[in-house]
DNA sequence: GCTCCGGCCTGCCGTTACGTGAGGGTCAAG
DNA sequence: CTTGACCCTCACGTAACGGCAGGCCGGAGC
């Protein structure tokens, strides 16, 4: 089977000008000619297309695939194994990136700062040990967190600002009871310790007792967070962990 | 806080020439210079150098970001809604680039030549519902075609001469029980055909009864499979089918 | 046989997103 | 006060095509 540059071009998905640049470059050569200067391709330069398509889409400049393909050590197995393996390691990297989008967006909602490192750390030459590690520290099992936040991604704008809303009104009714001299492990401050956990259950994800323990005591540790706190009111942070604490306690 | 050229760079894991060329364009200019001309990033900078490198990885050309960066309706996080709904997209994409792969190399495996059409299925404007569809017909539940095959991708060249030398002892056995004369639905082709089954789950996927008998039929109707089976032994597609279907029967 | 219209050819210049010096100031550590 | 690492501004180079000009096919219809 022959076919002209248009349509190898409209069945790979290319331009007719990069099948002449390929051919210019001598990546993709056609193996013959018509009498009239037409060029025709078969089937085994749609294959090389094909493993030249695939390459790209992973980046690759053309001169190096040209290296590859035209490697002789090589059989067409190795090219797709070779490319199954590239391709799942950039899904792996994609997945990194979305889940970086999702701490970002959970840092957002809490109007928290990121690091400088944190902003780019799925961009620069992280240790992936390191970064599985920190997510560990940070949401107590990094599983129900990704599979959790699935849900974040699909929200619209009403959606957060109704969020916001309640997340406000549930802030001035803490910190209303605090002011009251209230104790942490009144069952007041137990009962808005648990609809913190039923908020965060309903919008963004199922928040166990042992979770929100987990987040109290991060709310401590990192200064970021504890900032957002006392950023409503001073010793609010303290507050609002103790009474997690309690109502955990009370519940189990 | 405030940062140099190069500190922004090993951070951001670009190159200060990048910087300067998004300088130049008015994509990112930074929020100051020091007395000495020395450019003076701060966080507002790595925020929207962020979303840079984002939608960089997602294939923007520059312009297009700026755009998108200065469009006065749209808030931080719908930049991070999108980039989420765009990484997600693209990992959709690159996952069916893989199954791609895995079918090529599964054509490849019995010498089968792809139609052109087939190559690049995957770059073309796909309808993707017939693309599932076709999946679907093909195997039968793309699912486990799906999740076995990851094991195809582990093979080593040793791994296939193996394999293929198992294939060729079989086909040999089953050629001459056929030309033996015994019929299709005799207990020594019903051996063969379970074998073939076993064959294919060991190496391949978990093949069923219900997977293998769809195989057979496919095997009658695809003719490239056909072909397959022919060049071994004329009728021997046919001879296979038949007691593929009575094995399966008898094992039920 | 003629006439079109869509497809093919070969230049050739333009563009994007930087890479890569050249030539020359700057900053902090010793 | 030197020295090495870092910064500045030109300015030209490169990869991978895009897009057009000017001209040659090819087959469907009259």
């Amino acid at each position: 089977m022959a076919y002209t540059v248009g349509q190898v071009a409209g069945l790979a998905g290319v331009t007719v000008r990069t099948l002449h640049h390929y051919d210019e470059i001598g990546l993709l050569s056609p193996s013959g000619r018509s009498s009239t200067g037409y060029r025709r391709y078969d089937d085994a330069d749609l294959e090389r297309l094909q493993h030249i398509r695939y390459y790209r889409e992973l980046g690759f400049p053309l001169e190096e695939i040209a290296a590859i393909l035209d490697d002789p050590a090589s059989d067409p197995t190795a090219h797709l194994r070779r490319q199954h393996e590239l391709l799942t390691v950039r899904i792996k990297r994609l997945q990194e990136m979305v889940t970086a989008i999702e701490f970002a967006m959970e840092a957002s909602k809490l109007n928290i700062q990121l690091t400088p490192e944190e902003r780019f750390e799925v961009f620069g030459d992280f240790d992936p040990e390191a970064h599985a590690e920190e997510a560990e520290r940070r949401w107590g099992g990094s599983e129900a967190y990704r599979e959790s936040n699935r849900r974040v991604s699909r929200y619209t704008k009403e959606d957060w600002l109704r969020i916001k809303a309640e997340n406000e009104d549930w802030g001035r009714r803490i910190v209303a009871l605090m002011s009251s001299g209230a104790p942490a492990d009144s069952p007041a401050a137990m009962e808005l310790a648990e609809e913190h956990r039923q908020l965060i259950s309903r919008s963004f994800y199922e928040c166990s007792y042992e979770i929100h323990t987990g987040l109290a005591d991060m709310y401590l540790a990192d200064e970021r967070f504890t900032a957002h706190y006392e950023a409503i009111a001073p010793g609010l942070t303290a507050y609002l962990s103790e009474a997690i604490h309690a109502n955990a306690i009370s519940r189990a």
